[in-house]
DNA sequence: CCTAATCTCTCTAGTACCTAGAGGTTCAAG
DNA sequence: CTTGAACCTCTAGGTACTAGAGAGATTAGG
């Protein structure tokens, strides 16, 4: 059994996370010492290492709530697990679909700089006047946690 | 004079949004009208129009700040808005490396489904095993907003 | 066995950037 | 003058945590 100090370090997850997935009920409330303090079994280990690489991967707790029911029922098909990570494929993708648009128009604004007075900035001018971009950067309208 | 409603319009933001922009002081209080309701001037709706576009890019509310900060003082030198803009392209092409590690890990997980059982799911094996990651996509360290 | 240091407990509030809603007032058109 | 849209303030909610206060538990050394 570990306390909750070692299965943060072993895990990469602060405290506060542990304690934050528990109420939100992501993690299973664990059992208790005499002291009231929380004890944790290698199953616990292994659903916070689950959480924790999904979270890096950019799922949302919502979506790995999910994953984790679903990964509770082995013998279903997994075709609903295929289509979470599907989604959040897209999602990924809009996101740098996204991100390289503004990446262009920060590489024209900061080029253009000469280094002169504020007055005849190319950045404060470009950020004025929508017009002067090359791309479309849109407004992000889904967007992904990360 | 416009009213908040024909602001946000014109601008494209929300009602509530200019309110939270004046709450927070990014905008200045508008003059009001005799029954108390807001009236902007031409020179808030460039501001606001600014705000949104900086926005558009992903810089955060705390670096538009800054930003307007700078174009309130035309004759000083543009190397503070250069390094601001130039922090938000680095901090955008960190975040473009990141979700590309991540998109090419979720194409892996997705491709390497067979549609079966979930216990054999390659999706959830993968999620509960980091070792199975081909690339080293590690967590946000410093995370930008959009 | 006692003490000191470290760890853990609960609870509240804060972060960024808004969004939504309640309950009431003002404005413009007909 | 009345109706309906637009406006006002205030509070609370959303994501995914993070930080801190003040108190109790555990462990190592002496």
């Amino acid at each position: 059994m570990l306390t909750i100090g070692k299965l943060g370090s072993a895990a990469g997850v602060k405290i506060p996370t542990i304690r934050y997935y528990e109420q939100i009920g992501l993690l299973p409330g664990a059992e208790r010492s005499s002291g009231n303090q929380r004890l944790y079994t290698r199953a616990a280990q292994d659903r916070l290492a689950f959480i924790r690489h999904a979270r890096d991967l950019g799922f949302t707790l919502e979506a790995i709530r999910d994953l984790l029911g679903l990964s509770d029922r082995p013998d279903q098909s997994c075709a609903e697990v295929d289509s979470i990570a599907r989604a959040q494929l897209l999602a990924v993708e809009g996101r740098i679909a996204r991100l390289q648009a503004l990446k262009t128009e920060l590489e024209r604004m900061v080029d253009h700089c000469a280094g002169g007075r504020i007055a005849d900035c190319r950045v404060i001018e470009v950020l004025g006047n929508h017009a002067h971009c090359a791309t479309d950067h849109g407004r992000d309208v889904n967007p992904v946690s990360e």
